[in-house]
DNA sequence: ATTATACTTGTTTGCTACAAGCAATTAAAA
DNA sequence: TTTTAATTGCTTGTAGCAAACAAGTATAAT
């Protein structure tokens, strides 16, 4: 008469290696922050609400991420990985302005498949600036990593004869990431509005065209 | 014998009116919660603090403003009028790529007379995505009617010939406030590079200069 | 003197952070 | 294999603190 156990099936049916029960724990948990910070903000997230909305103890996220920080810093890390490795997929074999674009385009992409997820990411990222040590250091490890790609995107496009040596990679990757932000803070408040959104990924293309091609091949 | 007071000489000399001591006091809690959002970031900047750090007490700063959000409601207006009044002395008489490039400056001299004011509005302008619905509706006002002034100089700037009727007033506004917060947002994250910052101002007027004059005159 | 306004103090409620404990899995010994 | 010990995931208990609000005091206005 051994039945299944009807109370919560998929977590408990059969017997579970502590890897598999972690990895289940984390990405309920992912899940419900992001849900939350999307829904209500950080300020209003609450520790006890991630454990107990993924369907675990008060105490679960407290315990696993040790502090609110500590749990933004796990959220951000899951998405800013993920999305390095799409970047990195949908740039192979590209460099210079093909690159660039491809990156907006794909950027765009993944904020419309998982918005919640690119949301409560830049979300976190925009409220790091309100400095709590740990996580800012986690975003600015994140940035430098893309700044350093862009960057290399563009050298690689000047060596390959595309784009003239005149421009100055690391200042036009730079102005590049900072206009990106400014496009996500602008989708961020404004999530309804793809038709200005739009406007401005293609003002930013023309923008990057302009300053890549500058007395330039 | 009689002394002035020594314990607050500035507070409690003579008889003030209640218009003095509100003022007054305001002041005291708009410089105290200046600082210790830069100092500590929101999180960790609690009434309490701001009110005792003002020279008041423990709940002054809760009665005045009722919450947090509205402290920091509070700053916000505080910071943000006083930068409207600036950049309309700034841009009168002006128009088109001139106006732009005059608020550019003008933001720039801003953020180095009272940088901390202005990383305050920053932080608390950022954090106002993670929506805490007061907080969020003060931002969005400032900043539409940021974004009616520039519309309002480039549309000025066609009207004198000086900018084709083809560009699009709107979205290039847009496209200009989005990238001024993407370059706040690298001053925020990082202040020392001031090299950096100014080659971002300078490739974002290279950009509207070039936005600007598209297929124009 | 009375009312209104600035400011203070007392109290409730809820969250974080941490400590202690329980229960399941894994590793080691018999 | 069976038994035992150690590790790890998770839960519960609690201290300390801050937000929010109610009630009170003190100062200025009428």
């Amino acid at each position: 008469m051994q039945q299944p156990c009807l109370t919560s099936p998929a977590k408990s049916l059969p017997r579970k290696s502590h890897a598999e029960r972690l990895e289940l724990s984390d990405s309920a948990m992912f899940d419900a922050a992001v849900k939350l910070i999307v829904e209500q903000g950080t300020a209003k997230t609450t520790l006890k609400a991630v454990g107990e909305s993924a369907g675990y103890s008060r105490g679960l996220a407290g315990s696993r991420f040790n502090s609110k920080a500590g749990l933004y810093c796990f959220v951000i890390r899951r998405v800013a990985d993920y999305w390095l490795d799409v970047m990195k997929k949908e740039t192979r074999n590209k460099s210079g302005y093909e690159a660039i674009h491809a990156t907006i385009d794909a950027h765009y992409q993944f904020s419309k498949k998982t918005p919640d997820s690119v949301r409560a990411l830049y979300i976190l990222w925009f409220e790091s600036i309100g400095l709590d040590s740990d996580m800012r250091d986690v975003v600015a490890a994140i940035h430098r990593r893309r700044l350093s790609d862009v960057t290399e995107w563009i050298t690689q496009g000047i060596g390959a004869g595309k784009i003239s040596p005149d421009v100055e990679a690391r200042a036009v990757a730079q102005y590049f990431l900072t206009s990106m932000f400014g496009i996500v803070y602008q989708w961020l408040i404004d999530p309804g509005q793809e038709r200005e959104i739009e406007n401005l990924h293609d003002n930013l293309k023309i923008s990057m065209r302009y300053l890549l091609s500058k007395s330039g091949a």
